[in-house]
DNA sequence: GGATAATAGTTGTTTTTGTAACTAACAAGC
DNA sequence: GCTTGTTAGTTACAAAAACAACTATTATCC
């Protein structure tokens, strides 16, 4: 780890320091995203994330959704309450294990997720397009890899 | 942007969703580093990132602070009383412009800075050493690029 | 030089998150 | 079948973040 922009300093950058980098990247590169689903839709992001996630999948209990977006389960119990609030999706409990519940989007959640997906992938392509296409590709994998996805 | 492992979806891939995957490679990069600091120093994350501003560069405002770490100026503040309740830094004023207050680690700031410092760097290393050299390389630059810093 | 605007930083209030304890349902062992 | 343990999801309370309004000081401009 070099440090070209500050020689007189101790060989520490921070701006190279991997948890600070990643987080700055992701930062900046959801906030415009971000403001979407925030102003359009009122919506935080772990409310995108199951509306997401239920548009992918189609019916997934809270557990999974959890599971598979590496959030705790409180949060994804206030999402699924807000998003059950706004006529977004709905539970039905399952009749073998009266535990779980099995969630679904409602026709408006649908639609509201098929809108969102689009500015997601218009989104994404933007953001990608800066790149060439291999390098895009290596950034992603090793995204991926970071992320304990693969 | 392509979908392998859910060819029955519609297209949009989550897991390559560049804010999304972005944020879950921040998070899962930073959990063992964070707990450092949070466990060892009780610091909270805005806590660390002035102390080691100041450890790199020294004296600097909490404007400068705020800037270059993309903070909010009222996160910076309470990060800057926590760490001077814990006399890790000092404050004084500007006598040119008395709204301005510079901001040094004290001896024993500094000594928990140049602790925290040689456990990122050996973090960094650790986290870089499951990629190629030349892939580290790139994923760096095009972090960089995403973050803003050049 | 006095009104107005801008700036550095702080404080107060509201949202959101984190953590732990909780309920309800099921599972296992005996 | 009854104790013990586990699991899905919720709720309550504490910690932290977001946002807006504030103080104090300096800059602008007529």
């Amino acid at each position: 780890m070099r440090n070209d922009k500050f020689p007189d300093t101790d060989g520490f950058d921070l701006q190279n320091f991997l948890p600070f980098l990643l987080n700055q990247a992701a930062e900046s590169a959801s906030i415009d995203f971000q403001k979407v689903y925030k102003d359009r839709y009122g919506m935080l992001r772990t409310e995108w994330r199951v509306l997401f996630h239920l548009g992918l999948f189609g019916s997934m209990t809270a557990k999974q959704i959890g599971h598979r977006a590496k959030t705790h389960k409180t949060k994804i119990s206030r999402a699924v309450h807000q998003l059950e609030n706004r006529r977004f999706l709905k539970r039905t409990r399952d009749d073998q294990d009266r535990r779980v519940e099995w969630l679904a989007l409602t026709p408006m959640g649908e639609s509201a997720y098929r809108e969102l997906r689009d500015i997601a992938v218009q989104y994404d392509a933007k953001l990608a397009g800066q790149f060439d296409v291999d390098e895009i590709a290596i950034l992603r994998k090793m995204l991926r890899r970071l992320a304990g996805f693969e």
